[in-house]
DNA sequence: GATAACATTTAATCATGGCTAAAACAAAGG
DNA sequence: CCTTTGTTTTAGCCATGATTAAATGTTATC
């Protein structure tokens, strides 16, 4: 019982603690190294900060410091971070699903639920959804564990053309962007396809339900397929 | 546009500044008359931390004070009083309602939330409740226009004997106590007869639903109760 | 009306979580 | 290898909202 400061505070991590930790996790998991500026710059603070509060959080053995080096997640900090994106997603899936707010307000909705909430109103928000694997945007749920449904897909912009896709998830969480993709129906397990494509990373001409539409470059790069048939129809 | 401060700040408040200026309210809605020291005990923080913030309310145009006199608040203070109540209160009801909370428990999970909900959530929540008047504690729900339901009843501890009665109300946010009742199925709208009663303060003896139980008489003081024919039956 | 008892306010401090400006360090190019 | 460029850290500061201890004001009692 010596070195397990960080589970001996148990809960008495604030929601800035909290922001750090999840925001380490969530660039971390998108591949890109965890450097103080990558981190400052996600949560709109100042680099200062940053390494202020990675201090603090080496100090709960939350993370993984040293001067100049990139940062980690220790163990606990991981089980940390799992559970405010399990509460940060079942949030969003329940205002979106339960409570018919628009996809893309659900995430600013969240984000400040998530730390908030107590573990018996997390379990019936599970319960009441039916322990769902992925939010409105196909992120994946993290379980009660920890354990976190790798979803699979490749990005639309890197799709065979004439074939017949489904949208699996959406990497994107700003609300202009989500507004417009809904406008066109873009939504998780919608059935896309790629009727053409522009040279030089330009447009895609995508068949949505039957639709046309042309879709920016990025747009489509932030947008995750996997072919129709290799999924489980319902 | 000059002395509206409060209004033009607009949403600016902290958690802090609600919790205080809902603390106002609540103790005066009990008819106590609100000193420095009331407020700091209600809110469980020193008196020197209750001055602090009510000079700051004050600056804000939120409460009126002057040292040494008792605190009321100003128009707009008592707007965010009912904004943040009836968010307490629809939150309550629908942790309990919908999601199946515990009523021991709502109270303090929306403590928390109250403070953090967007005017589209409330409206969502609102909505899928039938936009109801009374949460689960009978306390009345103010409107969005700040109406609020003044809800009737006497203290059981002074109903007659051998009358039925209908329990429109508790005054009480003690889990314990809340537990203890509920176990006794004294819930808002039950039927409850006193058959009655000790002398000196002591014990009342009640018909619950056919079922007989002792009740203590600072318990049945906090209990609100309407003659059962003078309501509309459900 | 003086004084005791109590309530309130002031003053000085603390922890949190930001900030800016300056110093220290790392990595790359010449 | 040294210097330039960019990143990271340190140092000093600020606002918030709490604390305790001391000072001040109010009220009740004799």
């Amino acid at each position: 019982m010596a070195k397990t400061k960080a589970l001996d505070k148990g809960k008495t991590l604030t929601a800035a603690h909290e922001d750090y930790i999840k925001a380490i996790y969530l660039l971390r998991s998108q591949d890109e190294e965890v450097t103080n500026s990558a981190l400052a710059n996600h949560l709109n603070v100042s680099p200062a900060s940053a390494t202020n509060m990675v201090k603090k959080l080496a100090d709960l053995n939350l993370v993984e410091y040293e001067p100049y080096q990139s940062i980690s997640l220790t163990v606990s900090g991981e089980r940390v971070a799992l559970e405010v994106l399990r509460h940060h997603r079942l949030l969003e899936l329940y205002l979106h699903q339960e409570l018919k707010l628009p996809w893309d307000q659900v995430h600013a909705e969240a984000e400040r639920l998530e730390h908030v909430i107590s573990e018996a109103l997390e379990d019936a928000i599970s319960l009441a959804l039916g322990n769902p694997l992925v939010d409105p945007h196909g992120d994946p749920i993290p379980t009660k564990k920890g354990m976190v449904e790798s979803v699979g897909g490749q990005p639309l912009s890197a799709a065979r053309v004439h074939r017949k896709y489904r949208l699996v998830r959406v990497l994107m969480q700003d609300e202009e962007r989500l507004r417009y993709l809904g406008a066109l129906g873009l939504y998780p397990n919608v059935a896309i396809s790629l009727l053409e494509r522009a040279p030089f990373d330009g447009p895609l001409l995508v068949d949505i339900d039957g639709e046309h539409h042309a879709l920016a470059y990025d747009m489509a790069a932030s947008l995750l397929v996997v072919a129709w048939d290799e999924t489980i129809e319902e």
